[in-house]
RNA sequence: GGAGAGGUGGCUGAGUGGUCGAAAGCGCCGGUUUGCUAAAUCGGUGACCGGUUCACGCUGGUCCGCAGGUUCGAAUCCUGUCCUCUCCGCCA
């Protein structure tokens, strides 16, 4: 959420920002309610102020008949706040249900407009390979080479599930290591995160736990929910505490399954692991000092490329539009990796993203740092960014490094890993 | 899962209804002293939300895991909840 003060000293500029994120919020009205709130508040503090004065006098009261008299004005001191603290329950939820749906400050380079607004910044090292063979997709290789159960996934959990198989598992697993050798190698802390989190967490991630237009499984008679990433256990790490300015830059990076119902999508689009109810994934996630957090977003950009790169996979970077941001992101950049089975004749799909969410989480989930010699604290700036979802990495691996005969050229870097160099190799 | 104990400032830890934002010690910051360091000694030392000020600052409120309740008044009493520790049970 943004600081509520600079939303009523900025009332146009957060306004407009809503309007280019195409967010319909009422900020005049928020203004307008966040300023009762603020008189009454000092109206309440000064009835506290009168009434610690009467309480304390009591103790020094000299006589029953003034000690009773003394209650008495307390007590109506006290009834008295009580009624303007209604008063402000009742504004403060009218105003906060605004708040809570103002999104982040958008960065000045991002590209306003919907989905298709998004605008192509770079495209990967590898090109994408001509195929002068019939184009299979991921769900005809994996099937020709035994690579994945979706009916066995669909009998246990239902559509959306699957069963991993054979060199599938080996890939996964290939992934998971390099991509973690990778990140470790440039200083993240690596991590094996819980898939459960309270809904308190979820929700300052910014995730909404719970209700119709949720996203997230949560668990019956609990006060828990499976994440959807790890974003929100990692990002959840710190919720709540103080750190050390040399404590940052802290660069995590967490390995776990990730849980979406997918609530409304179907069709070719989802076909096969392209949208599932459950993935692993190695997520990148940045805690930093503000002037920081932009150099951060474009290096954790620049290791999903250095990945997808290592992997041999062509893709394009994308500099996400303001209308298809998330309410927590100020900017965000997509990897669209090359998949020759999707569609007709081959689409670009998203692989990764990465966001900086500058102080917008960090606000919710109130982390702070405090300044070496400075008073007071300030809070953090938080990123994330996929490193590696191995579904839709799978994905790509399988249609981009098809050959002629069949066959799957595992890349050279996970070949070490895996133990062997193609998949359905011709003897 | 069952039984007990406990959660207090950066840390250790006192505090069982009022003058307690909270003793004391440690740590940290500053001063004095001292060849240097150390020691000694004196003073200061939490966060959050407001008001006021050009600013130093001054000032109100809130915070003793969290949320409620009782009371004129709660760190202290009551309820719920989360967490930690010990013992028992179960278990990869």
């Amino acid at each position: 959420m943004l600081d509520r003060r600079f939303i009523l000293e900025n009332v146009d500029l957060v306004q407009q920002n809503c309007e280019i994120r195409g967010v319909k919020a009422d900020v005049p009205r928020f203004a307008q309610l966040e300023t009762e709130r603020r008189t009454l508040q000092q109206e309440i503090e000064e009835l506290s102020r009168q009434a610690n004065a009467v309480s304390k006098s009591i103790g020094k009261a000299k006589d029953d008949a003034e000690r009773e008299s003394r209650k008495q004005e307390g007590r109506r001191l006290r009834e008295e706040k009580d009624q303007k603290q209604a008063d402000i329950d009742r504004i403060s939820a009218e105003g906060d249900a605004i708040y809570n749906r103002i999104p982040n400050l958008t960065h000045a380079e991002t590209p306003h407009g919907g989905e298709e607004a998004s605008q192509e910044l770079r495209r990967g090292a590898i090109e994408v390979r001509p195929m002068s063979f019939p184009i299979l997709d991921h769900v005809a290789l994996a099937e020709q080479h035994k690579l994945v159960d979706f009916e066995g996934g669909a009998r246990i959990a239902g559509h959306g599930f699957y069963f991993l198989k054979n060199e599938a598992v080996l890939l996964e697993l290939a992934l998971q290591h390099f991509t973690i050798d990778l990140l470790v190698k440039e200083g993240f802390t690596p991590m094996i995160t819980p898939d459960l989190a309270r809904n308190e967490i979820v929700q300052g991630v910014g995730f909404v736990p719970r209700g119709p237009e949720t996203q997230i499984y949560s668990i019956e008679n609990h006060d828990l929910n499976l994440v959807a990433t790890a974003e929100i256990t990692l990002g959840g790490l710190y919720a709540g505490q103080v750190l050390e300015e040399e404590q940052l830059p802290i660069k995590l990076c967490g390995i776990s399954h990730c849980y979406r119902t997918e609530a409304g999508a179907a069709g070719r689009a989802s076909r096969g692991l392209y949208r599932v109810h459950q993935f692993t994934k190695v997520e990148m996630f940045a805690f930093t000092l503000p002037n920081q957090s932009e150099d951060m977003h474009n290096y954790l950009c620049n290791l999903e490329c250095e990945i997808f790169d290592s992997l041999g996979l062509p893709y394009k970077v994308l500099d996400i539009a303001s209308g298809d941001l998330g309410g927590p992101a100020y900017r965000k950049f997509d990897l669209e990796a090359w998949m020759p089975g999707r569609g007709s004749e081959g689409e670009y799909g998203e692989v990764t993203s990465t966001s900086n969410c500058t102080d917008y989480q960090a606000r919710r989930l109130n982390i702070r740092y405090k300044k070496k010699g400075e008073k007071g604290t300030d809070f953090v700036h938080t990123l994330n960014g996929t490193a590696v979802a191995n579904s839709r990495a799978i994905i790509a691996i399988l249609e981009n490094c098809q050959q002629a005969d069949g066959s799957i050229i595992i890349p050279e870097v996970l070949q070490k890993y895996v133990g062997k160099e193609r998949i359905g190799a011709v003897e």
